[in-house]
DNA sequence: ATTCTTTATATCGAACTGATATATATCGGT
DNA sequence: ACCGATATATATCAGTTCGATATAAAGAAT
């Protein structure tokens, strides 16, 4: 599964420009595969070129023409075939976190600090999200919506009720230095 | 933060080769930042250039021989200035969940059994994650395994509890479909 | 007047991924 | 004896993606 398989997908929903489809990752895929115009673009030119989509130029009043894309038969067949692979290991990555394997080499105030930056994070992001959840259109949508929104309250609570270890890290290490 | 700023941590704990540098990544911080041999040898060829590691080979008996790096004065300043940039933001991919976001096109029993071993997967995440969380060296380590264990058992549960709403639409499609 | 935002297409250099290659040694299974 | 798996080692490759940037036009905000 790649940009590529993900562009087929959110074209089966409907013809889409590649400005559009960018904005179908951001508010449909983003919380579990986001993709931006460096690859969409290049994904779009491929798939073009291998028959999965085609392309037609549309001008516009009051905007820049844009280059609508379908998905072809042979596009919606190689989607089905994608979507029936065995899925990849998922893929996390935090660069806050790492940080905080790090706390003895940080003062205990900004070891402190950053975990209160990520808590405070993890609070907006879960705000923003429930905003829209109940606004999905697709009972997938909302469910990968909760699914955010449920790992990230457990995140904090978690982070709340454990901070100390990582606190008593960066305090221990620091009067060893003095 | 990139893979050369870790590497530079990991030199932060003692001299290593850039295989040893490899199992760091695995064993420490492959929860929060993963990075392949692929990433890493080009990494310490950079880091050595740029004067914040140096190298030095060594002969072994019944193993290759090794270049075994070690960070300069100049690399754990660098390390310590890239650990105090503002963190990015948590970066999430799965390809699994992805799936689910197009349940409506997969026959019900594939997104049952999908959620399954999703569930499954996790399971077995968490297994590996308790054995190892216990003789993890440092408090952060165990912090972040923890960590790792208590949003998996977060999304288990969750996904338990609402997995209906996927298979629902399945369902539904399926029904429509017919 | 300038900056920001939106709608559009597109590209670039840097970074990373996953696979692969080479080398040596050991172990277990056929 | 051979093969595959595992471990210790270094290294590279083609493909993919990221984040920034560029260009264009229009409208809104400062």
């Amino acid at each position: 599964m790649n940009v590529r398989t993900l562009c087929l997908g959110i074209l089966t929903y409907g013809d889409a420009s590649g400005y559009e489809i960018k904005k179908a990752f951001q508010e449909r895929l983003s919380l579990v595969f986001d993709a931006g115009f460096g690859s969409i673009y290049p994904a779009l030119n491929k798939l073009t070129e291998d028959g999965f989509v085609s392309c037609r130029a549309e001008a516009q009043s009051k905007r820049p023409d844009k280059k609508v894309y379908s998905i072809t038969t042979e596009g919606q067949l190689k989607f089905l075939d994608d979507l029936q692979q065995q899925p990849a290991e998922d893929k996390f990555r935090s660069e806050a976190l790492t940080t905080l394997l790090f706390a003895h080499l940080l003062q205990p105030r900004n070891v402190s600090e950053l975990i209160d930056e990520i808590i405070t994070n993890y609070e907006q992001n879960i705000d923003v999200l429930s905003k829209g959840c109940d606004i999905k259109r697709s009972h997938s949508e909302k469910f990968l919506c909760g699914f955010g929104v449920t790992v990230r309250k457990a995140a904090i609570t978690y982070m709340q009720d454990n901070r100390h270890l990582v606190e008593a890290e960066s305090l221990l290490s620091q009067n060893a230095a003095e």
